[in-house]
DNA sequence: GTCTATATGGCGATAGAC
DNA sequence: GTCTATCGCCATATAGAC
């Protein structure tokens, strides 16, 4: 099943189980995963593998900070732009659903990891630099200024997020149901979702003269 | 820590188990989950664990069996009541979050157990009933007729279900985030969201005369 | 049905040769 | 750095008394 081919000189030994690594916990979660299949998968053994990493909650956690800080900046960067609200919008879910793409597991491994515990997620990788408030500050402005629809910032922000993550943490499933499971066809309705949200998203704030809006 | 009150006679151990059962498989799942744990959280020991339900495997198909069943039956539902469209649209949403508001860890729960292996769930338990192309037929046809904005249907229930479940999904890190860790700040957003959700897919299918739509 | 005690196996981790 | 061999624990599961 792996292939053996001896090594003249290991080079890159720790970037292989980094892939292996990541491949079993994408897929089985912490506790799922099993050290010997890492190994398997990396062409090494399970000696080698705690050589490296002494444990494996150690392990684990590489690639998760890896996922995480490779994740969530990208994200971020946009939503701080000094730039007209509905441009940010649309960029932001553009350069979102780009990421994505590149990571359709990404999400599902790291909400999994945080509903295990938020609170050292949260304290260990988000505490200082996540400042929602100043998103919500902008989006409080462009309210205030009617021009955009008045809203609890929070439903904004959760249904742009939503409208683009969801597919991808379901892919799985999705792929089964609507396409066949055949994950080309998949690809292809994800490529076209960038209209579809932005236009929904943009459908969403528009304020309408016409009709007495309830909120 | 567990209260030990010896029961003269033991009327319903089995429901004590699956309540107990469900707590920890929905917070650890299958392979985060102890036995020991749930036979504590139960009031009894392993032994009688093993005494019901043979396996830890099959205690867990139980857990998942019900749940599923409770919930994807009463979701699709609504989707095959007979009447106008946007009706059910908006029906659909309403019984669907009154659902998720009730069972919030329920989707992360059979999303996650989905994701291990989707064929066998599939196969096991949606195999017989679940009939997307039913909706699909009839999303098609109120578009053929010039009611609602052309899209690909797809997007459309993609995008629903993803404003309605996803907040469910992250409820630990959106509460931790968002509303300083208190669940009943959660909550009072999210009864509000009926109206946002619902507001936002009737602006999604509605058509506007007056732009020239690009789909 | 319910318990205590124990068997069995698997997995993370280490020892030690090369 | 990489391997083989093995330890020690912990979790599932069973045996058997009551």
């Amino acid at each position: 099943m792996v292939k053996k081919e001896k090594k003249e000189i290991s080079i890159d030994t720790e970037a292989r189980i980094l892939t292996a690594a990541k491949n079993v916990f994408y897929n089985k979660g912490l506790d799922g995963a099993r050290m010997q299949e890492i190994a398997d998968e990396a062409g090494i053994n399970k000696a080698l593998l705690h050589y490296y990493f002494r444990t494996k909650e150690k392990l684990f956690l590489a690639i998760f900070a890896d996922a995480f800080q490779n994740f969530f900046p990208k994200v971020q960067e946009t939503l701080l732009l000094e730039i007209p609200f509905t441009e940010k919008i649309k960029i932001f879910i553009d350069k979102y659903l780009d990421i994505l793409i590149e990571n359709p597991y990404l999400p599902g491994f790291i909400l999994s990891e945080i509903n295990r515990n938020p609170e050292k997620i949260v304290t260990d990788f988000l505490g200082s630099w996540f400042r929602p408030h100043l998103l919500f500050e902008q989006i409080q402005a462009e309210m205030d200024q009617g021009r955009i629809r008045a809203m609890d910032p929070r439903h904004l922000l959760i249904s742009i997020v939503a409208l683009c993550v969801f597919p991808f943490i379901g892919k799985k499933f999705i792929t089964y149901m609507l396409f066949e499971n055949k994950p080309k066809k998949f690809d292809a309705f994800i490529k076209k979702r960038k209209e579809q949200v932005t236009l929904m998203v943009m459908n969403a704030i528009e304020i309408k003269e016409s009709t007495n809006q309830k909120i």
